[in-house]
DNA sequence: GCGTTATATGCAATGTTATTACATTGCAAC
DNA sequence: GTTGCAATGTAATAACATTGCATATAACGC
């Protein structure tokens, strides 16, 4: 068991079945999920951190695979533009999404003190925002929404106050 | 008259305020609005765009100034720290705040053609990721909420379909 | 005023994140 | 079998940000 979206859960299982959304997901719109691809999927899949390109990059490079940037950096991209992952703009990092294959406004918890993100979603139509961009005449096409602050594992630490 | 938040304003009177605001403030606080901290406020004052650490260590530096990467930041670490300037966190870059002095939560509209930034405010507390951090028990302290789309004025050219 | 302390600046070096550019491979269509 | 295309390999570099230490300036207690 780790811990995703602050509250446990059936790790093993929750991982094979992401990795068979994507893997479906890609069969159907003739998409290559690639080995690159789908291992960079499973390392971020492992532990639900946020973690950076270079962190990714490294651990391909130690199984073997290219260690320049590009290779992570490609992958990346192909799992965040087709939805399996997001980046975290705050911390520079990536994440793999817990709904995959429907697209959707993603939001984020971000624990500051033991770095962990969960993901809730987020509607912006509904918000503020979505009613500054009515008024304001903006086209909203994606967004980035991110609170940082303390989750309920580490309330009660000496660093939360 | 320079465009803010999509629409017209007198400019000049906007600066000068805001500066003199800055002033104040920091009067109140004994916080040193030195000189470089005071140029740099005004950097991002005169036009409202975000811009990044480097574009305004370049202007400094023109202007006689050290050249050195913290010179900018460290006066940007000031700014935003209360609360003159915010982060952009999708451009890596920094924008004056339009409402100084009082706490927010900022929101911000950026125009993926034309790169300008609009700031709204957001209310956490009254949003979808307000109502998942309190089930879920997270404190939140910040946030990043930030549209990308087209602006008004981008909305009929080419790259906006 | 005068020394002490805290705060700010100057500067060199380095760390981290991300992109560009170009060459190569593998495979499918014709 | 060669053309076309997507993915990969690789080098170089751009863009963003921090650390550490020396020096200068301001504020504070006396």
């Amino acid at each position: 068991m780790k811990t995703i979206g602050f509250s446990d859960h059936d790790h093993a299982a929750c991982m094979a079945e992401r990795i068979a959304v994507a893997e479906a997901f890609c069969a159907e719109r003739r998409l290559h999920f690639t080995p690159v691809r789908r291992r960079v999927l499973e390392i971020l899949l492992e532990d639900h951190k946020a973690l950076g390109a270079y962190q990714i990059l490294d651990q391909l490079k130690q199984e073997g695979w290219g260690s320049q940037p590009p290779i992570a950096y490609r992958a990346l991209d192909f799992l965040v533009t087709h939805g399996f992952v997001h980046k975290v703009e705050r911390l520079n990092a990536y994440v793999a999404c817990l709904h995959p294959g429907r697209s959707h406004f993603p939001a984020f918890m971000i624990c500051r003190i033991c770095d962990s993100v969960a993901e809730a979603t987020s509607a912006p139509s509904k918000g503020l925002l979505g009613a500054a961009a009515r008024d304001a005449g903006f086209r909203i096409e994606q967004t980035v929404v991110e609170a940082i602050g303390v989750c309920p594992a580490c309330v009660g630490t000496e660093a939360a106050q």
